[in-house]
DNA sequence: AAATATAGTAAGGATGGCTGACTTTACAGC
DNA sequence: GCTGTAAAGTCAGCCATCCTTACTATATTT
């Protein structure tokens, strides 16, 4: 019956449910502001401290656009910032504590959420799902 | 060293690569017009004509949403209207001779971009990924 | 006939991207 | 040391895609 459906449709909707499921339990956790794009940074920050430039470009957006979502969570206590002792170009970020309990948070969160995926699989099946995904994402580099 | 990536990245990174994949190459055939989101109309549209409404809930958006990307289809000629003959507040759209060659176009580009994948993985270990996939979206119903 | 539900439109706002132009700093070659 | 180029960020302004709230017109149910 959903036979159909072709393969962009079933990873736009596995995704949605995964992001759908992430920010309902945020929000009920206490951290109504922080929306999907936020989570860029969460995914890609790095604890020597990241500059915009380099968020960007793993998340593959713009620098002026991941500035925005910077600075946003900026103001809101997520990140700090610190100048670059060796370039006085660019500025570091860094996750605070309200950050880092986010970051945490988040990982639980989804991680919960693929063991409901991985009993629907079987615990092998799941585990195999998972490396053929990780195959063709790394494969496309 | 790709490890650290979450699930949830992985599935956004392939369904990019996908998406990118489709619009550049009908960016090239002369569809430049053609963005992401008209996708969800050519998906789901119907022989028998289909609504704004039942187009709008297969693609899970509001009715607004759904008004504005197919007047725009309607617009370029890849859609035509017709009233609906058993209810006088509904609107019928079907794809014009134009729509139906962009539908087929777009999935041979899909189907093409896929075999890339499958040998990637293996026809045997693809076919696997592919079930799996649609097992869990079928069961998340 | 009245109440309720449904199809669609209208207006306006939030979000998430983009481009282009700009400043400041770094670096490489002469 | 200059000079040219590149790189890190910012600012301004744009567009697309979603949303909410409110509305009209038609159907349906009671």
């Amino acid at each position: 019956m959903d036979d159909f459906k072709s393969i962009g449709t079933h990873l736009k909707s596995l995704l949605d449910d995964l992001v759908i499921n992430l920010h309902t339990q945020l929000n009920n956790a206490g951290f109504p502001e922080i929306r999907p794009s936020h989570g860029y940074i969460f995914q890609y920050i790095n604890e020597e401290g990241s500059r915009i430039t380099e968020l960007a470009g793993h998340a593959k957006i713009t620098k002026q656009s991941m500035s925005a979502l910077v600075y946003q969570l900026e103001d809101w206590g997520y990140l700090k910032r610190a100048a670059d002792s060796r370039d006085k170009r660019g500025v570091l970020f860094f996750l605070t504590d309200k950050g880092i309990s986010l970051q945490n948070m988040s990982r639980q969160i989804n991680y919960d959420f693929e063991r409901q995926w991985e009993s629907r699989l079987g615990i092998a099946n799941y585990q195999k799902f998972r490396e053929n995904l990780q195959k063709l994402c790394i494969s496309l580099k």
